[in-house]
DNA sequence: GGATTGTTGACTTAAATGCTCAAGAAACAC
DNA sequence: GTGTTTCTTGAGCATTTAAGTCAACAATCC
């Protein structure tokens, strides 16, 4: 069981996004990439599925970029996992009806469903907000050493 | 974010091997395989590697099969996921240092290590003989429609 | 010896993942 | 307009992993 990096990519973005945009302008992905080490061409990439689903806008052209488009605490990890990690469940025999399920006593699928329930609930209590505040207090405590 | 299906089949042959073994005697894996609509060959595998952990003790030859080596109530679902999922990590920073976390402030890092908790802390809470509960209630139910 | 069962390793296929590249399209400056 | 800058989009690529098959082998029992 493995999380995509793509999705730590994307919160990465957003965190990032929401230190270093709003006021002052959009910002460039290559500045992104710059300071998150996240590959360019395939920031580019995420970026864009998270302006597919509504988390950030882009303008083109010189002085163009890349914005939040919700309040950094409206963002849910849950969403952006969902946005970058598709739409597929943790199993396959959820939606692929005789899969796995062609059995007629299978006890374990509702386990597999609350492994995705607990995992979306704990994602779905944390906000790229948090992760603000949390990464600001890392840099605090770095700058006191 | 994915559980692979071979986890699931581990479940479901320690499972039937509840059911159908013990005072019976040892269980072949042909019958498990029937009976589970696992594939054969791909089933003995998984057997193997539940044996290799010591769930599960096997003997060769005519009436050989398989056995639980351990109470149904004293495997829980957590120790087949380590056993059959691997030992690696829900994100690949949390081992290959300097793979995402060459940035000096990363707060998802914990995100990521929490998700990984509250999974196996779900699953260890789950038996193979709750499972098996379950599954006999389920079947109970269709008799009786 | 012969049937039966698990063991082991090699192999195949298909899909997903992470990533690059290049041609395009909008925006801005001149 | 031209040119530069930025995002956009689709194709392609290399690597890994998952799921599964197969065949030779080893142990066990009759």
């Amino acid at each position: 069981m493995r999380v995509p990096i793509r999705v730590d990519y994307g919160v990465r973005a957003l965190v990032d996004l929401a230190i270093n945009g709003n006021e002052s302008g959009p910002v460039r992905s290559v500045d992104i990439s710059k300071r998150t080490a996240i590959p360019r061409a395939y920031l580019a990439q995420v970026l864009h599925a998270l302006k597919m689903d509504g988390f950030v806008s882009s303008t083109r052209g010189p002085s163009g970029g890349h914005l939040l488009a919700r309040r950094s605490s409206e963002i849910k990890i849950s969403d952006v996992m969902h946005c970058l990690d598709g739409k597929e469940n943790l199993i396959k025999c959820f939606d692929d009806v005789g899969f796995c399920c062609n059995v007629p006593t299978c006890a374990q699928r509702e386990v597999w469903q609350d492994v995705e329930k607990v995992v979306y609930d704990l994602l779905a209590s944390i906000s790229i907000d948090d992760l603000v505040e949390k990464t600001s207090n890392m840099t605090t405590e770095v700058n006191f050493r």
